[in-house]
DNA sequence: CTGGTCACCTGGAAGC
DNA sequence: TGCTTCCAGGTGACCA
């Protein structure tokens, strides 16, 4: 499920439960999903406190005093928090045990992302190339203009490269295009500086009422099976092939770009 | 460099 | 019902 909002919301609901608390075990049961989970992890962290839970791009850092721990959820990752000695059940990789509360890395996909690192997070390889946080105020429409400056591809692929800004997955490039009267086809080099200010600004908005949408229920969102969480449900455009645009009530439609699929209102977005 | 395709992996939904 | 095919919110390797 995680785009940025999915991400963050999960960072804000564990949090109030985990930060300060000592790890008791750690529990590792799968050798590797995207990348070898490291087989030291419980040996590294037994007994050490966590200091606190960052965030960069879709990337949570679980930062200890020996080191820290990266970790992101793919496309089917999650995690909860759960009772002390509640059986793990399938596809249920990695336990964070602490005294009353289990931290559960569950992801049937395995596209996930586990890995240890002992020097700065930030120049870690899976973190040292990643692009700009478009919730920072450094993120504007006159960067996204002058970033985007001779790129020939379609402004919707181009959103989603994560070296070049973060956060911005399959769901939120449509609904952020959508916001911005967009299309998603049109080349991201010939889109105005007028347009690339509303498109930053629309990015943003969606990013932050998404997050505000599970911001409201992230004790569900972190306590639960994962029915709540659902951001989907506010969706203008995305997964509504032949609905009624919003807007302008004509029908939404799609394409494959990239291999994803997009979907926008040829009314509303040029 | 750039843009496009594919592989990674599992499960659910749709089609026959 | 059971089998097959396609699709899924991410990412990086690889190719032209």
């Amino acid at each position: 499920m995680p785009e940025l909002p999915e991400v963050e919301v999960s960072r804000r609901g564990l949090v109030p439960y985990l930060n300060g608390k000592q790890v008791r075990a750690a529990v590792v049961r799968t050798p590797k999903l995207r990348h070898p989970i490291p087989t030291a992890l419980p040996s590294l962290l037994a007994g050490r406190t966590l200091r606190a839970i960052d965030r960069r791009g879709k990337y949570l850092v679980f930062d200890f005093s020996n080191g820290w721990l990266i970790l992101h959820l793919g496309m089917s990752g999650s995690l909860r928090l759960v009772v002390p000695g509640t059986p793990p059940q399938k596809h249920d990789h990695f336990d964070l045990e602490f005294a009353d509360t289990v931290m559960r890395f569950r992801d049937p996909r395995r596209f996930g992302t586990l890995v240890w690192t002992e020097a700065a997070p930030d120049s870690h390889p899976l973190l040292a190339v990643l692009g700009i946080e478009p919730l920072l105020p450094e993120f504007d429409g006159d960067w996204l203009h002058n970033a985007i400056r001779g790129r020939s591809a379609p402004i919707k692929p181009v959103l989603m490269d994560s070296h070049l800004l973060v956060g911005v997955g399959n769901i939120y490039a449509s609904e952020s295009l959508f916001g911005a009267g967009i299309s998603p086809l049109r080349a991201a080099g010939k889109i105005s500086l007028a347009r690339c200010r509303k498109l930053a600004i629309a990015i943003r908005k969606t990013l932050e009422a998404s997050i505000a949408a599970g911001g409201s229920s992230v004790r569900d969102y972190v306590h639960s099976d994962g029915g709540a969480g659902c951001f989907q449900l506010s969706c203008a455009v995305y997964d509504r092939e032949g609905l009624p645009c919003p807007v302008c009530c004509g029908p939404i439609r799609s394409v494959r770009q990239a291999g994803r699929s997009t979907y926008w209102c040829p009314r509303c977005q040029r």
